[in-house]
DNA sequence: GTAGGGTTAG
């Protein structure tokens, strides 16, 4: 049996008198030891007990056990003031150390670990007060300290502490890299990287993981290479390769991927033979495959899939997400039923990808069955309620969800915002507003959904107030949702306004932006405008025309009463004509009285949409005030034949906007 | 495996 455990071990980690008495808890038990005191067995087994309970999230009980000690050592301070620190509760960490009866170096580095840790530049100077103040520093202290301005972009303070350092260690190196990377300031990472005295895989991780979030993949993969070896191979190199190939996956470079992955060795093999580490790992096929599975290359990882001996959970995961993305809900309903127990992520995988096919029965199927539902559970279900308009069952859900106490997040609250989009409701949309005033910190999506729901509900007032307090700068999302609010409510002077405005704050627009303003100019008739702005969109941002931007052309040319070059645009646009494009010229051709355009069109929305009423309404409409009571009663004739009823208070006017 | 600094892959 193990006994007493290494005091030089201790001793090397420069631990102090105090802490060795303590050591060994098991020797006291058993008889064979000792100096040390019933009492300080006690106060050991007590600190033991709160950092355990710290460490597993249950603060509140390891204040209690703290509060009720009687004697306590300079640990059980550390400890809780370390506990704070974690939680970023400063204040109270701050006044535990205030009342401590006596202070080690750990606490003053605790308290300065807490302050620098916080976000700005008032808790670096308090950290730096404290630093300056304590008695005594030791190479930790430093560090700390120095890597608090590396994170809050202050280098040239952290340079300087790393300068005046009486002695620097492996730690104090990799925090310069890390600082300097986090800075974006890759080149004087790289040098400090090659000036380090001491090699180390830990500093190659940090140094690859940095660069790859700054976008430098090819230096990256450089420097691993020709690195990896002379810094030993062990679990931190294995990390970086893995990070790298990751790195490749989500910028699309899924063979640089494979190249890198196929340099690491799959068997036992010289490098690790020994000790074993580098080697593939589960997560090395794991990254791989998920790189072929953003790249859309579903086969390929599959095939990985397939020679894995070994997978865990992430591994089907995945894997089923993969088929998810291509909407293959067969294959991943195979795996699923294969799988060594799905979790809530392989569940909630199978209710996004059967509510993404528009199968919602099979959907909710899987979600009542799952034994254990999180909060992306009911997101992914009320959201497909949402996408497929079924806004009813998303509401009944959200307000089941609250009711079987799931806290609702900024993502249920964003979709439920959408649902009162969809059904306009305004009364729902106040009070999810009023839900995310008191529940979440509004972002940007949060926002925008608040933007495009009073927009759709009418409350365009209230749309631009939020507008107006969004921090700047404004992203093209929310210039859209604004843009959009406006020309649905035929404010097409302001639509217009927003949208100069946007070009002014160097935005640029998408193909979303245009089919609003063109929409917008159509409802105000302001032609050479509406041209011109299709023109920009194509020459201008190199924005290819959809469907939507001709239907809005020829809406816009269409109302000018140019009605034959609207027909030509129509013949000649790179798309078969939808029922939009249609019915913005049959609305043209019956406010420009032109008969023979306007059947063309009505034929043609008849075939798109037979069992509507609007297209054959509107045509007997026009003939019967042309007087062509011939046509006109053809077209009743055709409409009981085909055995379309009149819809009760169906105008143009209402079906034009139903179809923009 | 009683408290503190850098790094810590999917």
């Amino acid at each position: 049996m193990r006994c007493c455990f290494k005091v030089a071990d201790l001793l090397s980690k420069t631990r102090t008198q105090t802490q060795l008495r303590f050591t060994c808890i098991r020797c006291v038990s058993s008889r064979s030891r000792p100096n040390i005191s019933s009492q300080n067995s006690e106060i050991y087994t007590l600190n033991k007990k709160i950092s355990n309970l710290i460490r597993t999230g249950r603060f509140t009980e390891a204040r209690l056990v703290f509060d009720k000690m009687v004697n306590r050592t300079i640990v059980s301070w550390n400890s809780m003031i370390g506990g704070y620190v974690k939680r970023r509760e400063i204040a109270k960490a701050r006044k535990l150390f205030d009342e401590m009866p006596e202070r080690d170096i750990v606490s003053w580095n605790l308290m300065i670990q807490g302050y620098v840790s916080c976000h700005g530049n008032r808790f670096l100077e308090e950290g730096r007060n404290l630093f300056d103040k304590m008695p005594d520093r030791d190479c930790v202290s430093w560090n700390t300290m120095m890597s608090g301005y590396a994170k809050n972009g202050r280098m040239d303070e952290a340079l300087w502490l790393f300068d005046s350092m009486p002695e620097k260690n492996v730690v104090s190196w990799n925090a310069l890299i890390s600082g300097f990377l986090q800075n974006g300031d890759v080149a004087s990472a790289i040098e400090c990287f090659k000036r380090r005295p001491e090699k180390n895989a830990e500093s190659l991780s940090a140094l690859v993981s940095g660069l790859v979030q700054n976008e430098k993949l090819d230096e990256a993969e450089r420097i691993l290479v020709e690195c990896g070896d002379e810094d030993g191979g062990n679990d931190y190199l294995l990390r970086a390769y893995n990070t790298l190939i990751a790195g490749y996956g989500h910028r699309g470079r899924v063979d640089d991927a494979r190249h890198l992955f196929d340099r690491i060795p799959c068997n036992l093999g010289p490098r690790n033979g020994d000790n074993g580490t580098f080697k593939r790992n589960v997560v090395s096929w794991n990254t791989m495959i998920m790189c072929y599975v953003k790249a859309g290359g579903i086969v390929s990882a599959r095939e990985l899939f397939d020679q894995m001996t070994e997978r865990d959970i992430v591994s089907w995961n995945t894997m089923i997400s993969g088929y998810v993305r291509v909407s293959n809900m067969q294959e991943a309903s195979t795996l699923f039923c294969k799988m060594p127990s799905p979790d809530t992520q392989s569940w909630n995988s199978m209710i996004s990808g059967f509510t993404g096919i528009g199968n919602l029965e099979l959907a909710r199927s899987y979600f009542e069955r799952m034994p254990q539902k999180n909060v992306i559970s009911w997101n992914s279900m009320i959201a497909g309620y949402e996408k497929n308009e079924e806004y009813k069952e998303a509401v009944k859900l959200f307000i089941q969800m609250q009711f079987e106490g799931e806290k609702p997040d900024r993502h249920t609250l964003s979709s439920v915002l959408s649902v009162c989009s969809g059904m306009v409701d305004l009364h729902l949309g106040k009070q999810i507003h009023q839900m995310v005033t008191k529940m979440v910190l509004p972002d940007v999506p949060i926002n925008n959904s608040l933007i495009t729901m009073y927009a759709r509900c009418g409350e365009i007032n209230e749309a631009q107030t939020i507008f107006n307090e969004m921090e700047l700068p404004i992203e093209v999302i929310t210039w859209n949702a604004m843009i959009g609010g406006y020309a649905s409510h035929g404010f097409a002077a302001e639509a217009l306004e927003v949208f100069k405005l946007m070009k002014r704050s160097y935005v640029q627009p998408t193909y979303v932006t245009f089919i609003s303003v063109l929409s917008a100019c159509a409802h105000a008739g302001l032609v050479e405008e509406g041209k011109l702005l299709f023109k920009s969109m194509v020459n201008e941002y190199g924005i290819q025309p959809r469907l939507e931007h001709y239907a809005s052309l020829v809406d816009v040319i269409g109302r000018s009463g140019q009605l034959n070059e609207a027909m030509d645009l129509i013949n000649n646009m790179p798309f078969e004509p939808d029922k939009a494009v249609w019915g913005a010229l049959l609305g043209a051709c019956r406010v420009h009285n032109n008969a023979e355009l306007a059947r063309v069109a009505a034929e043609a929305l008849i075939k798109l949409e037979p069992e509507s009423s609007a297209s054959y309404v509107l045509l007997y409409n026009m003939f019967a005030e042309l007087g062509q009571w011939d046509d006109a009663t053809e077209v009743r004739m055709m409409m009981e034949r085909n055995n379309i009823k009149k819809e009760v208070g169906y105008s143009w006017v209402d079906s034009s906007s139903l179809v923009s």
